[in-house]
DNA sequence: ATGCTAATTGATACTTGATATCAATTGATA
DNA sequence: TATCAATTGATATCAAGTATCAATTAGCAT
């Protein structure tokens, strides 16, 4: 989505546990090789559910510590519980479709220049910041249009 | 904070409920005459609890009456209840205390010609967007400068 | 003013998302 | 391999928020 780069995914989950001094576990290694899988965002439930041979507390615990790491992004959705993508860029944003969900990234030297001259106008020391673009995404546009005779 | 406008609150939130066809009753009232007194963001939590004489669904659903008029914005917050805040301007956005959670709010036109320049970037059709700015808030600066010397 | 009726209320039960507890298990090291 | 702290996961619990539904009430017609 946007202008999500192909660059091969060589994030390797376990290790960002590993360098936190957390054991390899079984448990951990089934959670971080399934959020591997994923290519979208995913929610504590969902991987739950995918993963029924793994501990519902294992699986929200294991995703802390991934948080923590800063390997994962945690982000939060307005009526919903939030949303987890592993944080392969250093830093970028997040598009999400407000009808189906599906939350995408990108990447604008813009927005990081428009911080700086907000810092003047600001009160405080900005210490990060979030944008979040709400889109309705190429195939929701597709399905609404072919759906649209039906009124 | 920020550069929060001193103008005089004229917002009369029951009228917003007025003008979707909701009954004047008391206990929305009691609600909407409460956000107008609180100057900060806050939880639909605490609403209750500042207003034991008011039952929580009702509290709720008043909330959510506010947020469909477009009379309250709700802002999510990570780790936490999303909290609601007056929208006295047609658009803004927040900052976030990252130590106290103090909400404050923000406007700058730099911001809104991005998104512009970003639409081309993006796929889909972009419907809105919101923007937080994470910072220490000055009074958290100034309590953190005079309890340094502890080490 | 009075009665009528649908909108509203709020106590309660429930749902969902997430964390605390703690006995049983397991990984890493000696 | 023995040891022991870290980890697991079933369960209970918590927190935020919604559904239910009998009792109440606002607003309208008269």
């Amino acid at each position: 989505m946007a202008t999500a780069t192909t660059e091969s995914i060589s994030v390797n989950l376990i290790n960002a546990l590993d360098d936190r001094g957390l054991r390899r576990t079984s448990a951990r290694a089934a959670v971080t090789s399934r959020i591997e899988q994923i290519s979208d965002a995913f929610t504590a439930e969902q991987l739950c559910r995918e993963l029924p041979g793994v501990g519902r507390a294992t699986v929200y615990r294991t995703i802390r510590h991934l948080v923590d790491a800063g390997a994962l992004c945690k982000l939060p959705i307005l009526d919903g519980a939030p949303k987890y993508s592993i944080a392969r860029v250093e830093h970028h944003h997040h598009t999400i479709c407000s009808r189906c969900g599906a939350v995408g990234e990108f990447r604008h030297s813009t927005v990081e220049r428009v911080m700086r001259s907000l810092g003047k106008e600001i009160d405080g020391d900005i210490v990060g910041h979030r944008m979040e673009i709400f889109i309705t995404c190429n195939s929701c546009l597709a399905a609404s249009r072919s759906g649209e005779s039906g009124g």
